[in-house]
RNA sequence: GUGACCGUAGCUCAGGUGGUUAGAGCGCCAGGUUGUGGCCCUGGAGGUCGGGGGUUCAAGUCCCCUCGGUCACCCCA
């Protein structure tokens, strides 16, 4: 395909019937819905932000020394602004949340979003230029019900996609003071044996240090094994906080393992931090993850804390694990009624019947170009749809049309006038 | 940003050691039924073999460059 133009590196077109679940737009609408749905009766609700935001809010609230920040940002000037394609949702949200005034508004704020965001990284399998995120906020609150109902929330998008080969892990990282202790103890411990280190854990060492936790290297695995625990240096406020969103997680029957080398990379992550995984989506396991992020709001220039805590998820991916458990994906939507049509006249009566079927609420297809009657029929057969009218002078001159059951191939003769009728009959 | 692999019809892919007009299945279109689908049969359209350069009498096949894709690393949804 040279000389046309295509999609940019990892973007791409969600099309009607395509092949890959992935891209095919019946898909797409099928989770969108489910999570609209399950949102609402959790009473959250729908807030959208622009995609475009400026760069500042994101690089403050990120971290300036996060990837996301230093490389993988969409960003470009216009004037003396500098704008930055959305990477992620949570801070365009607090930011709505401030700007507005949210607090308010009576009691704490649920929020949730579904939307478009942009990281300028190399594309893979559950990773793209382009990728859609959901997730959902509880702002005005550090109650540990809060990290318990966005959690809850979280999982029952996926158990009513039916999505429930999942692992859900949990930690708690401490408060603003305790997390960078923790920091310095833990590059303390490690330094000495830097050595050891793989290079990319010796870059990490000095800049991301709680990255180096989850290492898939069994010899570094080996030296965190007598390293400080995260937990060891958690405040009494944070422990306590994570032993009641244990507690609660049990209560309502949502299973969770315990890791306490979860950490998270974004800089404004407090207390809890939990991540939601799946096996079957490449190397990118990770479906979800969230937390709380208490010290948001003050990064992003409030003059006081804001408590909140939320989760964000990967649409993408979720479409791929679904692909891989083998759960039943949405095809093209069948029609109710196909029309077919011989001849100049008869064609343009059909095209109004048509619309009147259709203002009587049924599904209704026609082909317009002028085709044959059997290529018309392979269409509405294409089409899966239910019944065909069938029009042509005979059945004009009648004031009739021939309506075919496509399932059992009966044909009878329909008086124009109570087409509709009869149709909604036949197809209940 | 780094690495590996791949790039032949709309889709999925065949095309030993370079050798006449590049193939199949599916899909698409038409016909077999001058007004009837699914199955079957017949025919047809559709390809600058990603692009450029080179080696050669001869390149889809070998070499170089380039573009695109996939997967992985880093990191993350």
């Amino acid at each position: 395909m040279k000389g046309t133009f295509q999609t940019i590196e990892g973007t791409s077109d969600l099309l009607p019937g395509a092949r890959r679940p992935l891209v095919r737009t019946e898909v797409w609408r099928h989770v969108e819905h489910v999570i609209h749905k399950v949102m609402h009766r959790h009473g959250f609700a729908e807030i959208r932000t622009p995609v475009l935001e400026p760069t500042g809010l994101v690089a403050r609230s990120i971290g300036q020394f996060t990837d996301i920040v230093s490389k993988e940002m969409f960003t470009f000037e216009r004037g003396d602004t500098s704008y930055v394609l959305r990477p992620e949702l949570t801070a365009p949200i607090m930011r709505a949340y401030l700007q507005h005034h949210m607090e308010q508004k009576p009691g704490v704020q649920r929020l949730y979003y579904i939307g478009p965001c942009f990281r300028a990284e190399r594309p893979q399998k559950g990773r793209y230029r382009q990728f859609h995120q959901f997730g959902a906020e509880i702002i005005g609150t550090n109650d540990p019900r809060a990290d318990a109902e966005v959690i809850a929330v979280m999982m029952d998008v996926y158990r009513t996609l039916e999505l429930t080969d999942t692992r859900l892990r949990i930690n708690t990282l401490g408060n603003a003071e305790t997390r960078p202790r923790y920091r310095e103890a833990l590059v303390k411990h490690l330094t000495p044996h830097t050595e050891a280190l793989t290079k990319i854990s010796r870059e990490r060492l000095s800049r991301n240090p709680l990255r180096i936790l989850d290492t898939k290297v069994e010899a570094e695995r080996v030296l965190l094994e007598d390293a400080p625990s995260l937990l060891d240096y958690t405040d009494e406020d944070s422990r306590m906080s994570y032993e009641a969103l244990k507690g609660l997680l049990q209560s309502l029957e949502i299973s969770f393992m315990e890791d306490p080398m979860l950490v998270r990379g974004l800089d404004y992550y407090t207390q809890t931090a939990f991540e939601l995984e799946h096996a079957g989506i490449g190397a990118q396991s990770a479906l979800a993850g969230g937390g709380r992020y208490d010290l948001l709001a003050p990064a992003i220039g409030a003059s006081r804390p804001v408590p909140a805590v939320g989760f964000a998820a990967g649409i993408e991916r979720l479409i791929l694990a679904m692909e891989s458990s083998d759960l039943w994906l949405p095809e093209e939507d069948s029609f109710d009624v196909w029309m077919v049509a011989l001849g100049e006249t008869a064609g343009r009566e059909a095209f109004l019947l048509l619309q009147t079927l259709r203002a009587a609420g049924l599904r209704v297809g026609m082909e317009l170009a002028h085709r044959s009657m059997k290529a018309q029929m392979r269409l509405a057969n294409r089409a899966c749809a239910r019944q065909v009218v069938i029009v042509a002078d005979r059945e004009l001159e009648a004031e009739v049309a021939t309506v075919k059951d496509m399932g059992t191939g009966d044909q009878s003769t329909v008086p124009l006038a109570g087409l509709a009728d009869n149709l909604i009959k036949k197809l209940n």
